[in-house]
DNA sequence: AGAGGTGGTG
DNA sequence: CATGCACCACCTCT
């Protein structure tokens, strides 16, 4: 492609006065499309310094030091961002955005964003979100030179020639981006999906500007407390292996020293297999409770305890940002082959679900005078399933409002459904429920007999009874894994396509592949359209927000879940419009099954 | 630094 | 022929 730029000399201008700014306000005003980027001394938006602010045409780059000019002061210049009468051109927006609100008190709308738009156009077949240098390397057809950004970290005095071409670069190469992805996106009927996460991220970058607030001192109390039951369990430990190992119990100075690392998965085998004598293939959960030895008992007490102290103790709340006191998870829109989010630093989509002895949850807290209010689908994904694959009979069970694992039970093994039928025949109920689960998944015959703890033969029995009482979602599925198989892409009714990466025939992996790609069709539609509509309810959920003048706003999510801090007058009518917006989205998607969300209200985060 | 094992979530 | 999807954090070991 024709570059209006040239890579090795292009052309900025560094704006650092009033009338400079002024003057450059007047070029961009006059434009249609504009490019954005920002650098600044870190990626905190409340505790790094905003340093540049670049704002570009698809020929120059006018770079404006956020240092020598309070861009608050510039209504033009908060007009020229948040209008909508421009698209803004930007490589992972919500980075930007978070900058651009903190610190210069403006919004961004209307947003071309090639990151997101590059992660849409490759799902499946790369792992992360491509970099702006990636980008230009493959439209613009030259190397970015990322080494200067990180001069930008802590960066004090001033800004050097070196700096300003790379950060005039990054406004420039967007333009030829745009236009080509804008080509594939259509080409490949991605044009709706893309503006889906172009909406989406704005919102996203709000929430993780929020955060979300617990309870520090209770947590610590909590992993003290836990603290206690591993040492507990830990010395029992030591105290048990002993006799095995030759090792001393205690040091010259009297201090007891473990006879092994308990953590160390080679040191565990050689314990259990070598010195014990259990031969077992591994050390899981799953392996380890189905044998009854004390040694292995106490590992398994201590490593619950293990779990939940080195993941959710103190690492967690050193993530608490100094700023807001408050947490700042950093949500991937596109973190995922499916569209669902995946999250980060910390995780809060792996809390772990309350316990007595780890209420985790329950230390998620609205601010003072605020309520969370919580809503997710019920069972989203079989209502999903029932709608797509259009079941007459998991329809109307579903439209009924019947117990849907009783009812398949009842129809698999001819028993008449009741509303007592869960409690009359839980066995063939759980018999039933992991198949509607496994399925989605792509299951076999051999996995489900695993996990129901049956034979081979009784697990082929079971599927086939299922798919008899419901014979659409067979050939749905079937359909799926061909279909991907075909044309090395799966899709979502909204049209989010999963690509597939053709196995080599020679591999001698190539069965094991093709039956991953065959599972991975089956799943992305159901998983795909569950995060085609949470993206939609996010939208949905900030424009009445907006609307309604709402103090609060969205604070977390978990796949099918979507929590908002809200202030305590407004959280009774809040719940019910945050539901209603939740099940709009749904049905933009799913209307032969009705959608059920219930809110929540709270002063913890639960549902 | 990266891989493998383990285990938390939907 | 192999056999349940999607993630991330922490630990050990190389």
């Amino acid at each position: 492609m024709q570059l209006k730029f040239d890579p090795d000399n292009p052309n900025f201008e560094y704006i650092k006065t009033p009338e400079a700014l002024n003057k450059a306000l007047e070029a961009l005003e006059k434009e249609t499309v504009i490019g954005i980027d920002v650098e600044a001394t870190g990626l905190d938006p409340y505790t790094s310094k905003l340093l540049l602010v670049q704002i570009g045409k698809e020929d120059i780059s006018y770079i404006f030091d956020a240092r020598k000019l309070d861009l608050k002061e510039y209504p033009r210049f908060k007009e020229l961002i948040e209008s909508s009468k421009r698209i803004k051109l930007l490589h992972n927006a919500k980075f930007d955005y978070k900058f651009l609100k903190v610190q210069t008190g403006s919004s961004l709308t209307n947003v071309y964003d090639t990151m997101l738009a590059g992660a849409v156009l490759t799902a499946g077949l790369v792992g992360k979100n491509p970099s702006l240098k990636e980008l230009t390397t493959q439209y613009c057809n030259f190397d970015m030179d990322k080494g200067i950004r990180k001069t930008f970290q802590d960066h004090i005095g001033p800004i050097t020639q070196a700096q300003l071409k790379y950060s005039g670069l990054d406004t420039l190469a967007l333009f030829p981006i745009f236009t080509q992805q804008l080509h594939e996106l259509k080409k490949e009927n991605l044009v709706k999906v893309a503006k889906l996460e172009f909406s989406s991220t704005l919102v996203v970058a709000e929430m993780e500007l929020r955060g979300i607030f617990i309870d520090i001192e209770r947590w610590e109390n909590v992993i003290e407390d836990l603290e206690d039951k591993r040492s507990k369990h830990a010395e029992k430990f030591q105290d048990l292996i002993r006799p095995y190992y030759s090792r001393r119990s205690h040091d010259l100075f009297g201090n007891s020293v473990d006879a092994m690392n308990i953590n160390s998965q080679v040191q565990l085998m050689e314990l259990l297999n070598d010195k014990i004598g259990l031969n077992l293939p591994n050390t899981n959960e799953g392996i380890l409770k189905t044998v009854d030895h004390p040694v292995v008992n106490t590992l398994r007490d201590y490593r619950k305890y293990e779990k939940l102290i080195s993941a959710f103790g103190q690492a967690l709340l050193d993530k608490v940002n100094p700023v807001t006191g408050r947490l700042h998870p950093d949500f991937n829109q596109m973190g995922t082959a499916t569209g669902r989010f995946s999250c980060k630093d910390p995780n809060l989509q792996q809390i772990p679900r309350n316990s007595k002895e780890a209420p985790f949850r329950e230390l998620f807290k609205p601010a003072p005078g605020y309520k969370l209010v919580t809503a997710d689908y019920s069972s989203f994904e079989m209502r999903i399933l029932a709608d797509l694959s259009g079941d007459e009979k998991m329809i109307k069970a579903l439209k009924e409002g019947l117990d849907i694992h009783s009812y398949t039970a009842s129809l698999m093994f001819d028993v008449p459904y009741s509303e007592d039928f869960r409690e009359d025949h839980p066995d063939l109920r759980q018999i039933a429920k992991p198949i509607g689960f496994g399925l989605m998944y792509g299951m076999s015959p051999m996995g489900l007999a695993a996990q129901l703890g049956v034979s081979v033969d009784k697990g082929e029995e079971y599927m086939e009874l299922y798919f008899k009482s419901y014979p659409s979602v067979r050939d749905f599925l079937n359909n799926l894994s061909e279909n991907a198989v075909k044309r090395g892409w799966s899709t979502t009714p909204l049209g989010r396509k999963r690509w597939y990466k053709r196995p080599d025939p020679t591999d001698p992996d190539y069965r094991r592949r093709m039956s991953g790609i065959k599972r991975q069709a089956k799943n992305h539609p159901i998983q795909g359209t569950n995060a085609d509509a949470i993206k939609f309810a996010f939208v949905f959920i900030q424009k009445r927000i907006q609307e309604e003048g709402l103090d609060g706003g969205i604070t977390h999510t978990v796949h099918d879940e979507i929590v908002c801090e809200v202030r305590e007058d407004q959280a009774e009518e809040w719940a019910e419009i945050q539901s209603a917006e939740m099940v709009r989205a749904a049905e933009l998607f799913i209307k032969k099954v009705p959608i059920k969300s219930e809110p929540f209200i709270g002063d913890v985060w639960e549902h």
